[in-house]
DNA sequence: TGTACATCAGTGAACGCGCGTTCACTGATGTAC
DNA sequence: TGTACATCAGTGAACGCGCGTTCACTGATGTAC
C-alpha cells in the first residue's frame, strides 16, 4: 500500500467538510464540483475518485452537518452542540435564535439553510436527510419535559421557519424583532400542556 | 400607436406569473430564462425588452406571488386567498398545513418555497420580499383573537418551518405527522395568552 | 375601399462562461532489494 | 544504506450542455392616404 493508511480518507473529509459550508452558505445548485474541490486544496479531476457523483456528495455533506451529536462534527457552533451533550432545550432554543446564528448559516444547522432545496434532490438524497433528521427529533423529544414527539416535530419546525424568515427579510430590527417572536413562541411550545388525545397517530 | 393597448403588458403578465409557478416548483438558480419565456409561449431573445435582468423578474415575481390579497393573484389556492377576505384564521392554518399545499409548491405560498433563496439574494429583491412579508404579517396580526406582531411573526415562520419540513422528508407517514403537529402548535400559539407568562393554551 | 408605410414585439444566432463528468496522464509515495 | 519500482492520489484537457445577456433582424400590426 503506497501514501498512509487515511490519506485518502482525510482528503475526502476535507472535501465533504468544506461542501457542507459552501452549500449552506450558497446553495447546493449554486456551488460546483471544482469550487468546493478548489476549496479542499485539489483540482476537480480527482472528484470522481471520491464520489460517484455530485448528488452522492451533497447527500453525504447534508448527513455530516445533521450529525451534531459526534464530536467530530466541528462545523456546527459550540452553543448548539452544546445542547446535545447536556440535553438543556431552552438553551438550545436561545442559541439557535441568536443573531450569530443567523448570521453564519455556514457553520449553522442545514436544515433551516437547505431544507426546501432538499426537498427537490432526488429520494435517496431525502431519504438520507429524513434519517438524521429523525435522529435530532427523538433527541429533542427526550429533552423535552413532557416528552412528544408532535412537539418536538412542531418546535423544530419553529427554530427552522424562524431563522430562514430572520435571514430572509432586509430590515435588521424586523429581524430581531422576529428572532424574539421565535424565541417566545418556541418557550411557550415546549412548556405546552397538552390533552393526551392531541397527539398524531403513530405510522 | 401598432398592437393594442396593453398587448405587451399581457405577455408580460404572462411571463411573471410561469416564472412565479416554475421558482416555486423547482427553485430560482434551476430556472432559465429561456425556459420561462418558453412557458409563456415565447422565446428568450425578447426577454430583455420586458425585463433589465433576469433578477428583476425574479424581485417581481415574488412581489406578484406574495400578493395574495388582489383578486388577479389566481396562482395561491382558493383556500388560502379565502382567509384573507375572511378572516378566519384558523381556518388559513388549517388551508395552509393541508396535504395538497405540501403537494403543490407551484400554485403555494412562495415564502415556504424560496425563503432560503431569498436570503442569498441581492438586497433589492430582499427588500422587496420584505415589504410584501410585512403586509401579509399586518393582516394574521388583524385577524388574531388579540393582535399581537410577535404571534403573527411567529405563526407565520411556524406554519412556513412546518410545510418545508413535511416537503423534504421521503417518509409520508412522517410528512403528515409534521403537518399535523404544526398545525397542532400553530393553532395553540393564536390562542396564548403572552404578557401574564407563558400560560398555556386552554383549547 | 385598397395599398404603402412606420412601428416595435418578438426572433434566433452569437458571446463568454461555468456546469457535471470522463479519461489518459503524471509524479509523489512506501516498499523491496 | 541507496536505488529501482509498482501503486494510485491527484492533474488538467476535453466533452456537450445550458446559463444570462446582446443585437441585428423580421414580420405582424394599426394608421394614413
Amino acid at each position: 500500500m503506497r501514501y498512509k493508511e487515511d490519506h485518502k480518507n482525510t482528503t475526502r473529509r476535507r472535501v465533504v467538510e468544506a461542501a457542507s459550508a459552501r452549500f449552506r452558505k450558497h446553495g447546493i445548485g449554486a456551488v460546483g464540483v471544482a469550487k468546493l474541490m478548489g476549496d479542499a486544496g485539489l483540482t476537480h479531476g480527482g472528484f470522481y475518485s471520491h464520489f460517484p457523483s455530485k448528488e452522492a456528495l451533497v447527500a453525504e455533506a447534508i448527513v455530516d452537518a445533521m450529525d451534531v451529536t459526534c464530536e467530530c462534527g466541528k462545523s456546527v457552533p459550540e452553543s448548539l452542540a452544546h445542547f446535545f451533550r447536556t440535553g438543556d432545550l431552552e438553551a438550545f432554543i436561545r442559541a439557535y435564535l441568536r443573531p450569530d446564528h443567523r448570521d453564519q448559516p455556514d457553520t449553522g444547522c442545514i436544515a433551516a439553510a437547505l431544507v426546501a432545496e432538499i426537498s427537490r434532490h432526488p429520494k435517496p438524497t431525502r431519504a438520507a436527510f429524513t434519517k438524521k433528521l429523525s435522529g435530532v427529533l427523538t433527541m429533542i423529544e427526550a429533552a423535552l419535559p413532557k416528552p412528544d414527539p408532535a412537539v418536538a416535530q412542531a418546535l423544530f419546525a419553529t427554530l427552522m421557519g424562524t431563522l430562514q424568515l430572520a435571514r430572509a427579510v432586509a430590515d435588521a430590527a424586523l429581524s430581531n424583532q422576529i428572532l424574539a417572536s421565535g424565541e417566545a413562541a418556541a418557550l411557550a411550545l415546549i412548556h405546552t400542556k397538552r390533552k393526551s388525545g392531541r397527539t398524531p397517530p403513530t405510522t
